[in-house]
DNA sequence: ATGATATTTAGCTAAATGTCTAAATGAGTC
DNA sequence: GACTCATTTAGACATTTAGCTAAATATCAT
């Protein structure tokens, strides 16, 4: 929980998640559409996959970048309900198993 | 909205929010809570402060704390709504607003 | 005005963070 | 194998952060 409210404490890292939600992208892409160099964003990513908010595997030459939905929920959700925000309609979200 | 999530990102300044959602409660109160110096939680104090999570009030020789719920609600549900979460029951809240 | 109590400000250190360039690694292609 | 493209690692640097002690400020009581 921690680790995950470090990682949104940084703006780029979260447009990354705000780009990611629209689907899986490759580092370059996302790299592309911030005004940093490749090592930095790839030092983000490492924070955002650290804190379990993202997930990767390879294609080919690319590294995919994938949005992990339920851990970003469960944090905001579970952070929410201490204080009594939002918990009241759980969000039948996304294929999760149950 | 970033000092928001900045301010979210310690763990200490996380433990604060949540004491003081029973109700306010004093910076000296709540310094007693942590095992850390007053000077250092009073630095944590001024972060809530100027993220309006938190105002004060002085009584008497002390310094009062309170939540300022609709600032977190405000952030926690509209970063949440980017991502379709959580957001389609919005706050039936509970008392104390502004 | 003095003294006691509560909190903040000042000044410091050590560690973490965000950024960069240059070099290394991994994966296809010729 | 050598080349190229995509990404990460290494190393350096400046800034920020969280922590401390000591001192300043503010309020109340005597």
């Amino acid at each position: 929980m921690n680790a995950v409210f470090k990682a949104l404490a940084d703006p780029t890292r979260r447009k990354v998640l705000e780009l990611l939600r629209q689907g899986p992208m490759t580092a370059g892409e996302l790299s592309d559409r911030f005004p940093v160099s490749r090592p930095t964003m790839s030092a983000h990513f490492t924070i955002l996959r650290e804190a379990g908010l993202v997930a990767t595997h390879k294609d080919g030459k690319s590294v995919v970048y994938r949005l992990q939905l339920s851990v970003l929920e469960d944090a905001l959700l579970s952070f929410g309900q201490l204080f009594g925000i939002g918990g009241t309609a759980p969000a039948p979200r996304e294929g999760s198993s149950t």
